[in-house]
DNA sequence: GCGAGTCGTTGATTTGGATCAAAGGCGTCG
DNA sequence: CGACGCCTTTGATCCAAATCAACGACTCGC
């Protein structure tokens, strides 16, 4: 693809014939896994496989909401903004997420391509329609949201609470706890995202993330082999520093 | 009651003769609000009315959920701690709220009463088994817990990037909803909770929210007739104080 | 190869809110 | 009543993280 189109917002999608949702390795992961066989070629019927590139914008807080999504690959991060442009990314979405819990009216944030990402779209409606028919896929999504709002809470305690090291630290034992669902390694962690972006998760600012690397690094908790690459070298010792339980 | 019972936690619920069900000024703001007459009064036949004082532990974060509730009246504060004691509010319940929403496993926070309370109610088992054969509980309580996660990430925007003066602000404005929910005043403004709920569910300390009220007050935007009554004089200022889109 | 742009790191300085400290209200109870 | 305890307010000081300011590493297009 050229340049231009990696940057363009216009041709946001293409459509091509898509794996079958049957042989789907994240389905065990997603919203999928509620329903059997049959009624997963019912939703596979409903779906449009969608691509975008990294930085380009899914949907706008605001904005109607028209669409729910999937997430087959890449990650997405979802933000708020305030009128004079301070961002707090809210959380970031991983192979197997669902994208689009509030699905009736407007969208709640933003959500963005951290990378390049493979989506599974449904139209709003067609979607609730069909969940109005399959009650499992209603209790699915009621697990999701709980998980969500558990998550979302644990996330008020670090931003109410915690230090920039405690924030750092959580940060990096969720992304390893996400590397194990998702059968990754949970030492080597890849990091999607840019600093700007952990900063605004974390409430923080670039330079305090990239300071908290450098003292976590020269303590011997973790290494950085590149830039966006982590490994945790004393889990232990990075659990005592997140003051978890 | 006795002062030694106000401090007891230990009968911490008393059951009485309830009100009935369809004459609840409040169902229209409940989950009940979700079923028609019939359905409420298999509700009805589920509900244990209980009553806590202020202070008391209604659950605790961790433990197995065996209830899930409704506020009937009072306020609750909803609270994670971390091992050294710092504490995050993570909400407030009203009347009309539910308690309960992950309610298979364990409490994801803990709930105390701020001041009297009256709950309705009901066993975790019992109530799971009515959703699931009432389809339309189980689509309110995805209604209520997408309310809730957009409440969330409001207050994660709130405690990663807003200074103190927009944490107030967005709190008082957000209480004046609250108030023109259970129509009561929009201006005149009740605060059940303490000065250090305020502070934990705000990620500040006490003696922030204590000089930020003072500035507030001198510079004619509120009006503090007592320590637990603001009368916003100045919504619109308020407003943009929220930095409120 | 080279200038421009982007991203991450590092250093110097500032600051908003925390912490430390003390003194007023106000209700409770002996 | 008056002493005690609890909460809130207010003042003085401190500090963790923000802000301001360079600089190095990399990429991309020309």
């Amino acid at each position: 693809m050229s340049a231009h189109a990696r940057r363009s917002g216009a041709a946001a999608t293409r459509a091509v014939k898509p794996a079958e949702c049957l042989q789907c390795e994240i389905r065990h992961l997603a919203l999928c896994s509620a329903v059997d066989d049959p009624d997963v070629q019912r939703l596979q019927a409903l779906v449009t496989h969608v691509w975008f590139y990294g930085g380009q914008t899914i949907s706008t807080e605001g904005d109607p909401s028209e669409h729910v999504y999937n997430v087959a690959s890449g990650t997405l991060r979802l933000y708020k903004l305030l009128p004079d442009g301070r961002r707090q990314v809210t959380g970031f979405l991983y192979p197997g997420d669902f994208l689009g819990l509030a699905s009736i009216g407007t969208y709640a944030y933003s959500a963005e391509a951290v990378g390049a990402v493979h989506l599974c779209r449904f139209r709003s409606r067609d979607f609730k329609n069909l969940c109005d028919e399959l009650p499992k896929m209603n209790s699915r999504l009621l697990e999701i949201a709980n998980d969500e709002l558990a998550a979302a809470q644990e996330q008020m305690l670090l931003l109410g609470r915690k230090t920039a090291v405690e924030r750092i630290a959580s940060f990096f034992l969720h992304l390893a706890d996400q590397n194990v669902k998702l059968k990754r390694s949970p030492v080597v962690i890849d990091l999607p995202m840019r600093r700007g972006d952990i900063a605004d998760y974390l409430g923080l600012t670039i330079e305090t993330v990239s300071r908290t690397l450098r003292r976590l690094k020269s303590d011997g908790v973790i290494a950085l082999p590149e830039s966006n690459r982590v490994v945790l070298s004393d889990a232990d010792r990075l659990r005592e520093l997140a003051e978890e339980g």
